[in-house]
DNA sequence: ATGGCGCTTTAACATTTGTTAGTGCAGTCT
DNA sequence: AGACTGCACTAACAAATGTTAAAGCGCCAT
């Protein structure tokens, strides 16, 4: 990856259907960070209850959306470099969950008054930060029928095609699988199963030659095999041309 | 309910904590319904996959956001009277599921060409919508949480609990119950289990003296217990005083 | 009124997943 | 080197849920 004019923003909305920032507007956006911050793993970015004035672009590396419920901590949604994580903030102002991260990380802020003077003066940019709010929620739908339909196998392979798919969309991911650092707890948290149960659904993963997990990364075996077992269709990404990796 | 200045709009909104619509702005929403229609049970509003130029606000009755996959249908979310349902369409133009009505319906449409030329001259307003689509993804949130979380009993708790609430802010639910079209078969694909697991646990709310759910309504015996079985808490639902029903 | 139809209910059994209780392994700190 | 710690892994058993197969029940249309 070459050096971009827009070191802090360049992966906002990249490789998404409706991505059609111009020039101006991509400097506008990164113009709105005004504070970088970096984390290492498991630090609470954000805590659900906190009434925020402002909002959080993932630069780099995982963070989770995490609701602590009945003693054990639920993975909501999971975010990639790109992803303004709490956009949603600017217009509820509380936050319903909190933000952790996965791994080292890299977050810059802007503030709502920032965002509020772009909305007055930035009528398609607005559209877009709405859109990329929308993108979230049709991520949750499709987790919300994840959950319903499919058992921990299927799960899995359906998070891990997703996370695969969206690295690729902002230049991450490589043919062969891509760096993932959850651990199996998270996987567990993330699919709504336990952690003893993640690991025979990864080991029957690895053992039926379709996805490796280890060591900080997803290695992809059999791609068709992963697919097919995920139910994966990406359209809901909305992506570019709905492709998958290729 | 008394007769109301905005019959069709009226419960957009109503009840939630940010809505401070004036009342000029409760006129621009009313003149944003161009056309009415009504519809019968198990219609499909929308289908997935459609390119919408116009969004459709719930009047009256239910709809589900169902995701059809592997031969069976998964519902995604509920809608109540005074629901945006597809808000989102707005921006995101292509739908990723389908809308399908539950019981009687009326709806009400607005073209996206409204929508744009308000997104111009109602900043605030425009905002509300905003907020609209982002309680829509703070309650996907909260139905991930529930799946990943609960056993089939605390999601149909869950479940109830948070239709209870809802339609009492839009003031359609009684301290008994509220009405509430939907077979064990909906409340299975709402679930994630299948209609004769359903069964058995609405037989074990009907039991335990939780709740009974028959003939299109559910009544409430013991909401304490309905709330404590379903670990609900409303706050995610951005109401205006975060109380339930009283 | 009667037959069909959709919804509810039950039973018996199979499968998946959770729970409890551990072992092993690799890195890190002292 | 040795102890500690977090993570991966395994086994045995318990509980929840899915599957298949029916039967009953109420409503509606002919």
């Amino acid at each position: 990856m070459s050096v971009s004019a827009y070191p802090l923003s360049h992966r906002f909305l990249l490789g998404r259907a409706r991505h059609r920032l111009s020039e101006h507007e991509r400097g506008v956006v990164e113009g709105l960070i005004t504070d970088v911050e970096r984390f290492t793993s498991a630090h609470v970015v954000l805590e659900r209850g906190d009434v925020v004035s402002r909002s959080t672009l993932l630069i780099e590396g995982f963070v989770a959306r995490v609701i602590n419920e009945g003693g054990r901590r639920h993975i909501v949604a999971l975010h990639v470099p790109g992803d303004f994580v709490d956009l949603h903030a600017f217009a509820l102002k509380r936050l319903d969950h909190s933000i952790v991260s996965i791994g080292p990380v890299m977050v810059g802020y802007t503030t709502h008054k920032k965002l509020e003077g772009l909305m007055q003066t930035e009528p398609h940019l607005s559209r877009m930060l709405w859109f990329s709010t929308l993108l979230d929620a049709a991520m949750h739908r499709e987790w919300i029928m994840k959950l319903e339909h499919l058992s921990a196998d299927g799960r899995l392979a359906h998070l891990i095609a997703e996370i695969w798919q969206r690295l690729d969309f902002v230049g991450l991911a490589d043919p062969g699988g891509f760096p993932f650092p959850l651990t199996q707890q998270e996987l567990a948290d993330s699919c709504g199963t336990t952690a003893i149960h993640m690991n025979r659904v990864v080991r029957k993963l690895r053992e039926n030659g379709i996805a490796e997990i280890s060591r900080g990364r997803v290695t992809v075996l059999d791609k068709d095999a992963l697919i097919e077992a995920g139910g994966f269709d990406p359209s809901y990404l909305y992506g570019k041309g709905d492709l998958m990796l290729d």
